[in-house]
DNA sequence: ATAAATGCAAAGGTTTTGCAATATG
DNA sequence: CATATTGCAAAACCTTTGCATTTAT
């Protein structure tokens, strides 16, 4: 299932569910988002709509695709790092990233080694690299949160 | 094998393997990322650098960083998108990038979806998420390069 | 000698912010 | 009605670029 119409009796409901407010800007953000298998960034979403609704502000495109995303009511595509970072360790390893301060951690898998490209590739297109990562929060940012 | 002190011979022969000159600022900026288990940005780098090399600037980082990845000989730790981009496809799947293009393609895979976290986390953090994705090169893209 | 790398300063691009006005539950 | 959201404009932020000078091969 992708590429989907909704109402706005529906996209309401989808607000009330994760405790926003459904106003007419972020109903058109968000049917934008789901009508669509691009996986626009703000810019797309804005000047899509702003065909049909000249009043709408960049902004307010930012603004309500970080809060879908903070209420878990949309994903952001790949989800990076602040800033650019780099690692002189250049033997198979992987990351550990923790979302409260940024640290990152190194570590080895042997299972996560011998994950390799999926066959639902081959329609797609041809795979470079597989990239997978762990995100969560780390022993530090663990122990302060009792605090 | 991590966190490691080169010296100046060892960091020319490095250059020499990828196809580059060996400036003192490049051996600075290499040193200080092989011999740190941070994953240092641009910024921490250049701070760290800056004490002993006073004259260093700012976007030799950046540019010595960028072309030591280029040519391999370090390597971006979460590879990110250039700007940031939504899906509103909330249930389980995966993402194929066109490194070219950009074009974010969506596939499902049993296999991916059954990744789990390996217990090597355990020791460092609460995962909370396993982020997987496959980079390439979309069909489209290849046939344009056959041009 | 030739081509590449550096430093400087300025620009580029995306994303965020403060504030007054407006709309929602 | 109280609170969250919007629009506007400006700022913040990271990263890149052009150019003259210096440096490595």
């Amino acid at each position: 299932m992708h590429k989907r119409k909704i109402g706005f009796a529906e996209f309401a409901g989808i607000c009330r569910n994760h405790g926003l407010k459904s106003t007419q800007q972020r109903f058109e953000i968000y049917s934008e988002l789901i009508g669509s298998t691009e996986h626009p960034d703000a810019e797309s979403v804005y000047t899509a709509i702003r065909k049909r609704m000249p009043s709408l502000s960049f902004d307010t495109v930012y603004r309500a695709m970080r809060t879908f995303e903070e209420k878990g009511a949309i994903s952001r595509v790949s989800p990076g790092l602040e800033r650019t970072r780099y690692d002189a360790n250049m033997e198979p390893h992987h990351h550990f990233i923790c979302g409260k301060c940024g640290t990152i951690k190194d570590f080895y898998s042997e299972e996560f080694n011998r994950i390799s490209t999926p066959m639902e590739i081959d329609e797609l297109g041809k795979a470079e690299y597989v990239h997978v990562e762990v995100r969560g929060l780390c022993n530090k940012c663990r122990k302060s949160k009792l605090t």
